[in-house]
RNA sequence: GGGCGGAUAGCUCAGCAGGUUAGAGCAUCGGCUUUACAAGCCGGGGGUCACAGGUUCGAGCCCUGUUCCGCCUACCA
């Protein structure tokens, strides 16, 4: 183990340096590593959220919620548990893609799948390292031995083997239907890469007929697709429309005919009340499609353009589609009405382009049949807090779609599977040879295919979808595609999943579908969602915004404790502005703290020892014994927020007590008796000495233990250089949580201490308003009070009493006028 | 359209099984420098708790409605 110098503490806490110091020592005695073999302790399991590591800057507000979440395991360690920390990079994926083409300015179509992966795997490296190197000088406490990344052999092994597992059990298919389709991306996705946008459009009120030659006006926001109508459609309950029942009706510029039909979702009060049917403009038209059996006629391409069925349009991006086809409706007198309006489309969240729907073979994990599964295991989760539990809920239930898991890309993890190229039939891979890319090598196993006995195959291209790897985070810490991986039953379920708001419908989602495919069981226990940190104009951060700080610059200037300290201003699940004066806040107390520890430092001798007694058997006075009251019902309070995940108001608490009781206060009263005066009227000084210091060394200790799992910098400083010298240990983490010691309650303490305090209180207001420093000496100090319980505890208090106000005389005398905040008692004094 | 969160001092936020006079930090004003800390200490001023009703002996907190802000969700093409 690395020794730590245990020095006399510098004037000033150069938090720069200690910082950087203490890093290195975590690191080198290995402080935060999971035990595997510890069967004594539990064991506190964490599913730390992968961060695209492709996003190479983190902003403070990814540095607030690692924090908020890290508090919490620090207490659980200071609480006896076994911690399994991990962290992992998600670097596989669409957002890696998309990052590296925009860093390279690469066209998909112009690169090949090697090059494009190197690209890839080389941004993933930096990334990986940007971010470590982060979350060391933040002091997020991961055992670093237990990273992985999503690209990496193990995370394709569990995710293809979840592929094949699943395949198996029959709940993934192969099906060719419509899809959702990214035409900047080219490739299908899942309705929770849909973000809606509200944009604004025209509904154009576009002239068809019947081929009995009846006008009919139908109103559109897309006459781009008009070639692709397959059915025009009307209430059943709407009168006007019932005649056509039998009608066609000619669609304008093609000149083919379509069939009526009938549905009640369609609004009669919308437009005419008439409304045409493509192939396919959103989901409800795939939705007719399907149950009616419409016909298709597909006129987009996978790169958003019209295709060949579209006649004089094909090769058309659909913008310039719908000006070229809105002028030619135009030209022939069918456009007969415009109306601006906003309405909401469909966008992949990635790159903002909007969706279209296409038809193709996409591989799908079945989930529609199970949402009333998924919702029941929303309730077996503890949300915190727990109004977020109605995100996942509402999520569950608006479900369309079953999760398609292809994607037509290049860098991902790849599909265990070949095609018989005579059959189509899929032959997957075995387990033992996974991971395996069907690009590379050719099944092994199968020589022949199972159905139609040819021996030749074609791979499958296509990349599964990032969150089938992310999903299956419990399971890669839990080394499940390893053999009887006594990990499975060790941290799975995982105790923690803390994450962000907005992946609530991806990674917390699919992860609940994965784990109750796999195990029947839930993933995890307790679910912790933080909120977003937002500039100090209330805006969201962003990296793609531009309205970000950098945690790096904010450490550089203010310390990492204090930018954590920021971080535990929000309550759980709430957002956060970013205000640098609130950082500089905890900077300030860090000085504090510091300060306060140096005081104690300063006035103990060589013979000091804080154990020599026990802190339950020292007589204390009263002053002491309300000091100590005053921190075992904090301690009480803070170990209760904690428990609930209430570290913001466990730190407040803390704090409060700090400054107002601790420094203000406690300090303040007994400190002249550590002042080197002759002549001090105060008797028996060197033991009251000694009481006071075991009493600081007592409190100062126990507050630097509730406030390690935020401050972890200087607590930890402070416990290696001082405290170490009597504590046993190397680290302040690894220490226990102070026990609640109810022999030092004394509740009636308080309600005495009061009478000092308002004293106390009265006295510094008289200095004030006489201009005296509050460290002057005055002669004497009048009290009056003509109550005689009051005058029997003044008497009981009087020597903290001559010491809290620096008086060399206390005369209890009808002299006093000045109001205290006691209506009973009066106080004056003389220079 | 439905839902969730928020609205408290100039600013950023606490507060709550409903209980005297609503708190903190910053900012502001005044005072104080040998004796842990001037990146400090002491003190002062500052609030119709978004609005309107209601329940209650008593409401920032509970109920109803309204208005703003943020978010989630939704097939009005």
């Amino acid at each position: 183990m690395q020794k730590y110098e245990l020095i006399g503490l510098p004037r000033s806490y150069n938090y720069k340096e200690a910082e950087k110091k203490i890093a290195k020592y975590w690191e080198e005695n290995d402080i935060y590593g999971f035990d595997e073999d510890d069967n004594t302790r539990s064991v506190f399991s964490v599913d730390t959220p992968p961060p695209y590591v492709s996003s190479a800057h983190l902003h403070t507000g990814h540095a607030m919620s690692y924090s908020q979440a890290e508090f919490i395991i620090r207490y659980k360690r200071m609480k006896g548990f076994n911690i399994f920390y991990p962290m992992g990079f998600d670097d596989n994926g669409l957002p890696t893609e998309r990052y590296v083409e925009k860093k390279y300015k690469i066209n998909k179509g112009k690169i090949s799948r090697e090059e494009f992966i190197d690209y890839c795997l080389k941004e993933t490296k930096i990334g990986a390292q940007t971010y470590k190197n982060l979350w060391k000088s933040l002091g997020i406490s991961v055992d670093w031995s237990l990273s992985f990344s999503t690209i990496d052999e193990k995370c394709r092994k569990t995710s293809q083997k979840s592929f094949i597992e699943l395949y198996k059990k029959k709940l993934i298919e192969r099906r060719n239907e419509p899809i959702i389709w990214c035409p900047a991306c080219r490739t299908s996705l899942a309705q929770a890469d849909i973000a809606t946008q509200e944009s604004p459009g025209i509904l154009y009120d576009i002239e068809f007929s019947s081929l009995s030659g009846e006008k009919l006006i139908i109103s559109t926001t897309r006459p781009e697709l008009i070639g692709a109508c397959v059915a025009v459609y009307a209430n059943p309950a709407d009168a006007r429309y019932l005649r056509l029942k039998d009608e066609r009706i000619k669609i304008p510029l093609y000149g083919r005919d379509v069939p009526v039909k009938y549905d009640e979702s369609v609004d009669m009060s919308y437009g005419t009340g008439l409304m045409m049917v493509c192939t396919w403009g959103d989901a409800e038209d795939v939705r007719k499609w399907k149950e009616h059996n419409l016909d298709t006629v597909i006129i987009i391409d996978e790169g958003g353009r019209l295709n060949e069925k579209s006649g004089q349009y094909k090769g058309v991006n659909i913008r310039e589609a719908k000006k070229l086809i809105v002028e030619d409706l135009k030209q022939n007198n069918l456009v007969k009405n415009e109306n601006r309006l906003v309405h909401t489309i469909g966008i992949h969240d990635r790159c903002d382009a909007p969706v279209e729907f296409i038809q193709t073979s996409q591989w799908f994990i079945n989930i529609l049949d199970h949402k009333d599964e998924f919702t029941f295991a929303g309730n077996g989760l503890t949300w915190f807090p727990s109004f977020m539990k109605t995100r996942y809920e509402e999520w569950v239930s608006n479900l369309k779609w079953d999760w398609n898991i292809s994607r037509q890309r290049f860098y991902g993890v790849p599909f265990p599977v070949w095609y018989c190229s005579k059959c189509a039939e899929p032959v997957l891979a075995e387990e033992d040879e996974l991971p395996v890319d069907p690009l590379v090598s050719p099944p092994r196993r199968a020589a022949q295919c199972p159905k139609c006995a040819n021996k030749s195959f074609i791979p499958e291209k296509d990349v599964m979808d990032t969150w089938m790897t992310s999903s299956m985070t419990p399971f890669i810490n839990a080394s499940w595609v390893e053999k009887d991986s006594s990990l499975m039953t060790k941290i799975f379920p995982m105790s923690l999943r803390p994450q962000a708001q907005e992946i609530i419908r991806t990674w917390l989602f699919y992860t609940v579908v994965k784990s109750i495919y796999h195990t029947g069981n839930l993933p995890f226990n307790n679910v912790m969602i933080s909120g977003w940190g937002l500039d100090k104009n209330g805006k969201k951060m962003s990296k793609s915004f531009g309205n970000f700080v950098a945690p790096e610059d904010v450490i550089e200037k203010y310390s990492a404790d204090s930018l954590r300290y920021w971080a535990a201003k929000a309550n759980l699940g709430q957002d956060l502005r970013f205000n640098e004066e609130d950082v500089a806040n905890g900077r300030r107390l860090l000085i504090k703290i510091w300060n306060a520890v140096r005081f104690l430092v300063s006035n103990i001798d060589d013979d000091f020892d804080p154990y020599l007694e026990d802190i339950g058997k020292i007589g204390f006075g009263m002053v002491e014994r309300w000091l100590l009251t005053g921190f075992e019902n904090i301690l009480r309070s803070a170990g209760k927020y904690l428990e609930s995940y209430e570290y913001s108001s466990a730190l407040r608490i803390t704090v409060d007590f700090f400054y107002n009781i601790y420094c203000d206060n406690y300090l303040e009263i007994v400190k002249n008796i550590f002042w080197d005066e002759g002549g001090s009227s105060i008797e028996g000084k060197s033991e009251r000495k000694r009481r006071s210091l075991n009493a600081m060394y007592f409190v100062s200790l126990n507050i630097l233990k509730v406030f390690a799992p935020f401050l972890p910098f200087i607590t930890e400083e402070l416990f290696l250089s001082f405290y170490s010298r009597f504590e046993t240990g190397k680290s302040i983490h690894l220490s226990k949580w102070p026990e609640l010691r109810k022999d030092l309650i004394h509740e009636d303490s308080i309600k005495t201490m009061q009478i000092l305090l308002d004293i106390l209180e009265s006295s510094r207001k008289l200095r004030t308003n006489l201009n005296l420093h509050q460290n002057h000496k005055i002669k004497r100090l009048f009290i009056r009070s003509l109550d005689a319980e009051l005058i029997d505890a003044l008497n009981i208090l009087s020597a903290d009493i001559i010491s809290a106000c620096r008086a060399d005389e206390l005369i209890i005398s009808d002299l006093a006028d000045f109001p205290t905040a006691n209506p009973a008692i009066f106080i004056s004094l003389e220079k």
